[in-house]
DNA sequence: GCGGACTGCTTACCT
DNA sequence: ACAGGTAAGCAGTCCGCG
């Protein structure tokens, strides 16, 4: 439950290794199948890159898609040694379905039904309905079609047999539909049991999983680190820890990047319209090839800078020819990457062609959809929307990166920013243009690269787990991952995938009361901490408490609130919630067998040094990925978005959560130990012994079944009486801070440097009796900050004053209040910028009457001084009430003046 | 007409 | 489109005040 973490992905940029498979477990080369034919991208129109052998050699399953021409399932396949995507198309001759009560002489009677044009048949299976708790008779009712089945038009399966057949008898309570909202691809996924990101070859035309072997050891330590536990339990780490184990390949991919003139520099162009030129295209191979390719202009100058010497640049007369080339390019890459490529680029190119110079649908490499572009001979995948996913920015990357653009993302994570020119994109010559351009593409690509290619690997074994296409993992949030791992597994033990709406129906009602208004359910505790400084404080925390509550107390939809009586005495605290005694929930075994799996084998693993420097890689891989997942296991239950919604489930985890924590702080008091703050999983105990740790810890376990550990020591810790705030300094130097102010992004660099400057003297103190130094010279620290704001001397321009705040959505949705940013916006608007949601809006604070000033056409003379002085105090007031300094006293007021 | 108490909105953060 | 809890600042409203 801790955001941060010695294991998320971040590090210093390495140079990228050449390796053709890294594999945690030595793998034989796949190199005795024979190699597959090769097949040039030749430079007529012919766009077929689906090559279809008889025979493959063990490839990685890269993505399911339909093809709605052939009407059948089709597997995009990337063999690792001729690096090329090779394509093949279900011969099964499996279809697409929905689930129905009805029995088919029932259904036989509905003509829209038997009379669709999709309808091919209807068969008799048995399922387990999870939600009834029993075995039950339904109809598969097959079609040739998946949109037969729930597309977006109306007369669809899924409407049209509940409504007809209402119709038809008049009953008040329509049939049930199960599994109509399910992808095709991903059905057919399930019911092949497929995993994406695995090995796979074809032989004889047919599509065969490639046995690990010699993972077979790993397997096995791994298994034995589960003694005592039940069968189910160990099959489930075992299908875990096979999809984990398994080699990565090298991906060989491109990352793209265009240009285009635009008359209004403010204004992004319209890619459905994609009126303007392509004038330059860059493309950025993960062999580090690089092409440029730059349209000729009248009155461009060719400039003097110096593009790399490996650099193919080539000029065109015609756009056209541009293009032509841009797509040849681009089909020899498996792997295309993008920043925001499904919303820009990649439209923009194909309208461009489309409209604007008559290509054919088949001469473009790219297939536009509503959100997503794909490219036809391989994998598209949207860098923007992968980084723009809040698990990944936090769970995974530590909250490194704040905002969501090239830039940001690229200075936090590789240290290579993107190229800054004084003038507009328009007036660059070619030579300028061209080295801004390779640039964007070489960030693109490195954010895949860097440390080992953790990204890649990271939706690879993302892919696994989700049972998920990788364009797909790499574009939708947890909900989804954990949505279709758990529908896998439903499927795999044919079981009903239940509706949500039944769930709701069935089980939505919560129990308890939120704290904050419009909240569903109570969360967790917050003690109240104990102001002031305290030295040899250690923190306790529970590894994964959530995850572990879900296992150990078998949370899931079927468990909570059961249908059996005997059941009903097995509450959940402070709840009027009870937990099945007879079943066990499919969450519960799934996020618990995860859960132990990251701690008992892959948390250890990542700490090993004497691994192989690749292993060591996919060791931090491997942690992170679990990280996200497990991280949000909980909070999915509680969000509508979430297949499986169910309020009680994550209100019963909360409730538990709340019941542990709360023994926890009564056991520390009853062995005399302070307890000095606490936060949903953790404890800042005021200087235990070791032996009062060992027996917390040895108590958690034995009458709760939850790992409580130490996670840190602080030589001293600082609280005021604010919760969710606070200073540690740990034993051996560092400084954490949480929540505090003067941290907080929003807040101006100017006072951030005055509360930097605190925090690094705070770190010298090692005793109780250097404090009486430290106070002074803090004082000293806060006296010129302010004595320099009070005489305006705070630089050339007010930049280190901004603030800077989000626009948390369009403009034009701020109806109730406009705050301050917003107004700056506004401001920033009317002289031509085109702003939109998620924009940083970086304004001061200026004396005339708006009181906000975007900073761009701030001057020093304006600023309200008084109004950062307020700044200035609200934000060390945090930390000065515990050393029990004052600010005003600080800054040399009297108490009279005070007072006045 | 104005100021203080109050509520609600908004953002950033913690776990 | 994972959750709830907390801090902070500001916008807007209501009420009292001869």
């Amino acid at each position: 439950m801790t955001a941060q973490s010695q294991l998320d992905l971040f590090g210093i940029p390495e140079k990228q290794k050449k390796k053709p498979i890294v594999s945690p477990s030595p793998e034989k080369k796949p190199t005795e199948y024979p190699s597959p034919k090769k097949k040039a991208a030749s430079e007529t129109k012919t766009v077929d890159y689906h090559d279809f052998p008889e025979d493959l050699p063990p490839s990685y399953l890269v993505s399911v898609m339909y093809d709605g021409k052939k009407q059948l399932a089709s597997l995009k396949l990337y063999e690792p040694v001729s690096q090329k995507i090779y394509f093949w198309d279900d011969n099964t001759g499996h279809k697409p379905y929905c689930l129905t009560s009805l029995p088919i002489e029932e259904l036989e009677k509905l003509r829209r039904v038997t009379g669709h044009s999709g309808f091919d048949h209807f068969e008799t299976v048995e399922k387990f309905d999870p939600l009834l708790d029993k075995q039950v008779t339904v109809t598969k009712v097959v079609t040739k079609d998946p949109l037969a089945i729930g597309g977006r038009q109306s007369g669809c399966m899924r409407d049209i047999i509940p409504e007809d057949y209402q119709k038809l008898t008049g009953f008040e309570e329509p049939p049930k539909v199960w599994e109509s909202y399910i992808r095709y691809y991903q059905s057919y996924i399930y019911d092949n049991n497929l995993a994406p990101g695995m090995l796979y070859k074809i032989q004889k035309g047919n599509l065969v999983p490639v046995q690990q072997t010699a993972s077979k050891d790993t397997i096995e330590k791994i298994l034995s680190l589960f003694p005592d536990v039940e069968k189910e339990f160990l099959e489930s780490v075992e299908t875990w820890a096979r999809l984990l184990e398994s080699p990565v390949p090298d991906f060989r991919r491109v990352a793209l990047d265009i240009e285009v003139s635009s008359s209004i520099v403010t204004r992004v162009p319209d890619p459905q319209e994609a009126a303007h030129p392509v004038v330059c295209v860059a493309l950025f191979g993960s062999d580090r090839k690089k092409e440029i390719l730059i349209l000729k202009r009248d009155g461009i100058e060719n400039g003097d800078k110096k593009l790399p010497s490996d650099a193919i640049v080539t000029y065109f007369d015609s756009e056209k020819k541009l293009l032509q080339k841009l797509f040849e390019s681009l089909r020899d890459y498996p792997f295309v990457l993008t920043f925001n490529g499904d919303d820009f680029d990649l439209p923009y190119l194909y309208n461009r062609a489309r409209n604007h110079f008559s290509f054919e649908r088949n001469q473009i490499p790219i297939q536009v959809g509503r959100r997503v572009c794909r490219v036809s001979h391989g994998v598209h995948i949207d860098l923007y929307k992968f980084f723009f996913n809040r698990s990944i920015q936090i769970y995974a990357f530590g909250n490194k990166y704040r905002d969501i653009t090239l830039n940001a993302v690229g200075t936090a994570l590789l240290e290579l920013p993107k190229i800054e020119f004084e003038k507009p994109l328009s007036e660059l010559s070619y030579t300028e243009l061209a080295e801004y351009n390779l640039r964007d593409s070489e960030i693109t690509l490195d954010l895949t690269a860097f440390n080992d290619n953790v990204v890649m690997k990271l939706i690879l074994v993302l892919s696994r787990i989700a049972r998920m296409p990788l364009e797909d993992v790499s574009r939708q949030g947890v909900s989804r991952w954990i949505r279709n791992f758990l529908y896998h597994e439903h499927r795999q033990r044919n079981m009903l995938i239940p509706n949500s709406e039944d769930i709701l129906a069935l089980k939505g009602a919560t129990s308890t009361k939120a704290i904050i208004k419009g909240k569903k359910y109570k969360g967790a505790i917050v003690v109240d901490p104990v102001p002031g400084v305290h030295f040899d404080v250690a923190v306790m925390d529970f590894a994964s408490l959530y995850p572990s509550i879900i296992k150990v107390y078998n949370l899931g939809y079927q468990t909570l609130l059961c249908k059996h009586e005997e059941c009903k005495t097995n509450k959940v605290p402070e709840t009027s919630h009870w937990i099945c005694t007879k079943n066990k929930a499919l969450e519960s075994l799934l996020i618990g067998s995860l859960r132990d799996l990251r701690v008992k084998w892959y948390k250890p693993k990542s700490k090993d040094k004497t691994l192989p420097k690749d292993l060591q890689s996919w060791y931090t891989v491997i942690p992170s990925a679990l990280k996200v997942i497990l991280n949000a296991s909980y909070g999915v239950f509680g969000s509508p978005a979430f297949g499986l919604y169910c309020p009680p489930v994550a209100e019963a985890t909360a409730a538990i959560g709340r019941h542990v924590i709360t023994q926890t702080i009564e056991k520390a008091k009853s062995l005399g130990i302070e307890v000095l703050y606490g936060d949903t999983d953790s404890l800042f105990l005021k200087n235990p012994s070791p032996e009062q740790i060992e027996i917390m810890a040895e108590w958690s376990k034995t009458t709760m079944e939850m790992e409580l550990e130490v996670e840190k020591f602080y030589r001293y810790a600082v609280f005021s009486s604010r919760k969710k705030n606070y200073l540690g300094i740990l034993k051996g130097g560092g400084v954490d801070v949480k929540g505090m102010t003067g941290k907080k992004r929003h807040i101006p660099l100017y006072i951030k440097k005055a509360f930097y400057a605190l925090e690094e003297r705070l770190e010298q103190v090692q005793s109780p009796a250097d404090f009486d130094e430290a106070k002074k010279e803090i004082k000293k620290i806060i006296r010129d900050r302010y004595l320099r704001l009070k005489q305006r001397r705070w630089g050339d321009s007010p930049e280190e004053l901004a603030f800077h705040v989000v626009l948390g959505k369009p403009l034009k949705d701020y109806k109730k209040t406009t705050p301050q940013h917003v107004k700056a916006a506004l401001i920033l608007k009317k002289i031509g910028y085109e702003m939109k949601a998620g924009d940083l809006i970086s304004f001061v604070k200026v004396l005339k009457d708006p009181r906000v000033k975007p900073v761009q056409i701030a001057s020093n003379s304006e600023i309200d001084v008084d109004k950062y002085v307020a700044y200035l105090q609200s934000t060390f007031d945090q930390i000065l009430d515990a050393l029990g300094l004052d600010f005003e006293e600080i800054i040399g007021l009297t108490k009279l003046e005070r007072f006045m």
